[in-house]
DNA sequence: CTGTTGACTCAACGACTGTAGAGCGAAAAT
DNA sequence: ATTTTCGCTCTACAGTCGTTGAGTCAACAG
């Protein structure tokens, strides 16, 4: 066994990663109240004492782990943003990351997640409602953002049996013509080459 | 001041359903694990200990409290079905029965609260998509009940401000083409009289 | 080699939780 | 009037939680 000597600045930086990963799952999966700091602790094989040491308290360690690499804004035209939105339901832009699941599993229980998911919801919609040209273009950019989250939150968190094993691709097909009736785009009668 | 000797029978049936009544607004408000038993307590003006003798335990209070007059199930034909479910986003039908608003909120966190919820969605699911003549039907079926599900916790639970202060009867004239979309339906060119 | 820093663990505290049992006083039964 | 029933409260226990401070040992600076 050779010994690996391993210096203080990346030991320190491997196990803050592995503290955030094993929050970020657990917070996902269980959300913020049904997370203890022993929990995270012990998937990340770590005192829990540590944990608190490295992020202050429960709540800093949440915010921490939940913080992500910045959404990236939706594109310019209405078409596009559609799509974009439909993309991130599946596999095209990779699965939706664990940091989303925990805010999401969170916000209806912990109020600074509800306040986070907020800020970004509101932020999603103001982007599409600036693509719509509708008098009622925020209310129609809300309610393609609601879907969204519903469809999300029906598949992902809550694990509909009608929803578990069908490919995102095929939910995006079926979604997109709704989500083009709700940006107050004419919608052609639907192909049935399905 | 006239004193008031109440029998037992109601006294009991009183207080039960006060407390009840307590536990259906805590557990919409916070959810069930920021719920405590002293909290419903003392918002019924009781001893928690009462809780406990009448209820046995938290999780039973849960159940119970949430217990729904049973929901009418979806009329025949797809459109009433569409109408139906558009009528219960508002004051249509009433208000969101406070016991519904419990389980969503904890559905997320708490295990029993989700089982609930999938059983109440699935079953949805499955009446909606009996109306729904189509290869996806049942797809389709989950897709409308998860766009419901997602608007509703927009706005009744995140209060999403551009959800906030619009009325039921606008969000539900916006959804509907929405809805006929993904039940499959032709939708028309909307109409620009708004 | 010597002393210091800092990553990490151990043990424990105080607060809060769900929950249980004994007891009080008024309504009901005798 | 006496006894029994039972709605209700008081007090307390055991467990878990977030959080803290002292202590240990290896990596670093001199």
């Amino acid at each position: 066994m050779e010994k690996t000597p391993t210096s203080r600045v990346v030991r320190r930086r491997r196990t803050e990663e592995r503290i955030l990963a094993a929050a970020r799952e657990a917070f996902a999966e269980r959300g913020f109240e049904r997370t203890t700091i022993r929990i995270v602790a012990a998937a990340a094989e770590v005192d829990p004492a540590l944990v608190m040491q490295y992020f202050g308290s429960k709540r800093e360690l949440f915010e921490r782990a939940v913080q992500m690499p910045s959404i990236p804004p939706l594109g310019g035209g209405l078409a596009e943003s559609i799509e974009e939105l439909l993309a991130r339901i599946g596999m095209k832009i990779g699965p939706i990351p664990q940091a989303s699941l925990a805010v999401m599993r969170s916000m209806l229980t912990h109020p600074e997640a509800a306040q986070g998911a907020r800020a970004k919801l509101d932020d999603q919609v103001a982007q599409l409602g600036a693509a719509i040209e509708d008098d009622d273009a925020e209310l129609r950019a809300a309610l393609m953002v609601a879907t969204m989250l519903g469809v999300t939150i029906a598949r992902q968190l809550l694990d509909l049996t009608a929803l578990r094993e069908v490919s995102a691709e095929r939910i995006a097909e079926i979604l997109r013509p709704s989500m083009n009736a709700l940006a107050g785009v004419d919608v052609p009668v639907r192909d049935d080459a399905g």
